[in-house]
DNA sequence: GATGAATGAGCATTCATTCAT
DNA sequence: AATGAATGAATGCTCATTCAT
């Protein structure tokens, strides 16, 4: 993007692109930190995967729920785009639900609204709401029984290993009676 | 040179009369603190909620899992002790258990098998086979199965609130299609 | 030694003779507590160790120092019982007082009159007039100088494995230029 | 709303100029603490005499085996000096090891390699080949016999008070029959 | 006298958060 | 706006010492 020549001065306004840069680079550390060591991992951790002194990391993020949704954000975004066309299926966005389900323990904590999160509420109400939109009228399910469910596969897949989620999503899902299509992220156009 | 009665100082050592006592105050403290903070509360916060030394604490119980155990022990034997009958009912016994998932946010870790624990993975092995138990040949789900749904409906209460749980876990049972006799604790003789 | 019938009674007067046991008991785990990890070992792991209660320890014993003291006593006596003849030779009482060198940790500790010891200071008085009996005047050394030379000995053999201390031992009298007997403990009678 | 300056809280972060001084200080206590303690000294003694943050500690050394290099680094380092010339004379540098060996016990500590020290065996090594090349071809001491006469006269001044460590020292050196120069420090560079 | 439990001070270590540069 | 160091509260754990039984 920006011109490798002109290794001369230029001193000011890198600033403003180096910025967005920690803000991606932070995020991308938090996603993968959280992923393996829990939302509780050492935010210190982050700063040092990402490059980035710890105190640029507080000005990005004011605390660690800030940091937290910000990751999660990614997330939904993803699964809001699967539902935006005309007529989204259930069963295909709830395979991108499950997807995140199975990669990220943070997305597992999320929606099983651990404990204190003013965000995480912010952030379940934006599924339910894509849900919501994929129910056709009269469906057998409400919008609180699809959440339900979610929210109880969450719990079939956050203990074990990464390696048995899949499975384990797959015959909860199943136990549920309840469909879901193929388990996939849904790639929007930011990762550019 | 001073007398006897120093009411400063060491708050006095009562003898091993109140070994017993200690113990039972450590788990009470405990199963109240992890209840509330989930099995890595610190353990600083349950020796002084059962008033007791922190050196009391490690003397009783070599570590977290000791401990965590102890805990989760009563939950299980309650468990155990509902089956605990010529044909025990499959719906009677998921009662004391949800009970219990109600309750206490640590068997809610525990049945998820949070972790490494080498603890949990007995505890958890114990809950299995009372369930086994009480599947009859030819019953539609398998032990596994039952697992599975008890790990899910874990799933939905381990974020809500305390008074949301019965709720949500009776909810879940229904959505499984799973039918569950009345939530209670299953008394024992030994709180004598 | 006490006849085995008797099953019965005898309540008291056991006391006499159990303190004596402990006694010894709580000397040998020392000896082998302090050998292993040094002087500053857990008082609670020689308590362990004689299958004795941490009173019993303290009863007998003020501090750590009369204890290691105790342990130390042995070894000073072993010295002074291989002088005792009308004409000891230095290299044999040398040899004795290497051979406990290479053995024990907590004599060399006691030797180089390690910081505090008031109890440190008597028993290697005692070496040193044990010392001082096997020079024959005239000698080129003084008690003063085979004292120093065996704190540098024990200097030698301080840091290495066990099973270094032999050879290192040799070599420094060797360097030394000063003769030094077959090392050897000098049993005495008391441990029947 | 309060005046930025605040007496109370935090006793106010100095920002990263301090961060030499800090590790210069924390060498300096350490040096002092461990010289009158030995090297098990509390860490937190050394961070309260550096006037410094238990976490700061840590962030400069890893544990307290870099502390303690770093520490013993600087008295190798003016051994290795003292040899740095063409033809570097034995009782010269004797001189400077006598010299550190009265006036810190954690060096007497580190030259007797107590215990596991994967550091101390380095720093070792290295007085080791300082004295190798002092040694001219065909001298009557190997570089082993003089290892083990240093390790030797550590054990001589290693127990009493720093005011005899001196006159020990000699003494030693004189039993040994190896001559030494005066006792001193070696000045270097860095000091400034 | 023996016993074993209670106690809490002490030490190592981690980590969220602040702040001068 | 980034940086990275400083800080100390918090926590786990150990162990010397006391004391009722």
């Amino acid at each position: 993007m920006t011109p490798p020549t002109e290794p001369q001065g230029r001193p000011a306004n890198q600033g403003r692109r180096v910025a967005a840069r920690n803000r991606a680079a932070l995020i991308t550390a938090a996603r993968e930190v959280f992923a393996e060591q829990g939302l509780t991992a050492p935010l210190s951790a982050v700063a040092r995967r990402a490059g980035v002194g710890q105190g640029s990391l507080y000005r990005h993020f004011a605390d660690r729920d800030a940091l937290a949704s910000a990751v999660l954000d990614e997330n939904v975004r993803q699964i809001e785009a699967a539902a935006d066309r005309p007529d989204p299926d259930l069963a295909d966005v709830l395979g991108v639900v499950t997807w995140h389900l199975t990669r990220s323990t943070a997305f597992v904590d999320m929606l099983r609204v651990r404990g204190d999160g003013e965000q995480a509420r912010v952030l379940s109400d934006r599924v339910r709401r894509v849900l919501d939109r994929c129910l056709p009228p009269g469906h057998r399910l409400t919008a609180d029984d699809v959440m339900l469910a979610v929210a109880m596969v969450s719990g079939a897949v956050a203990g074990p290993a990464p390696a048995e989620r899949e499975r384990l999503a797959l015959a909860a899902w199943r136990l549920l009676g309840i469909e879901v299509g193929p388990l996939r992220p849904h790639e929007t156009a930011d990762d550019a």
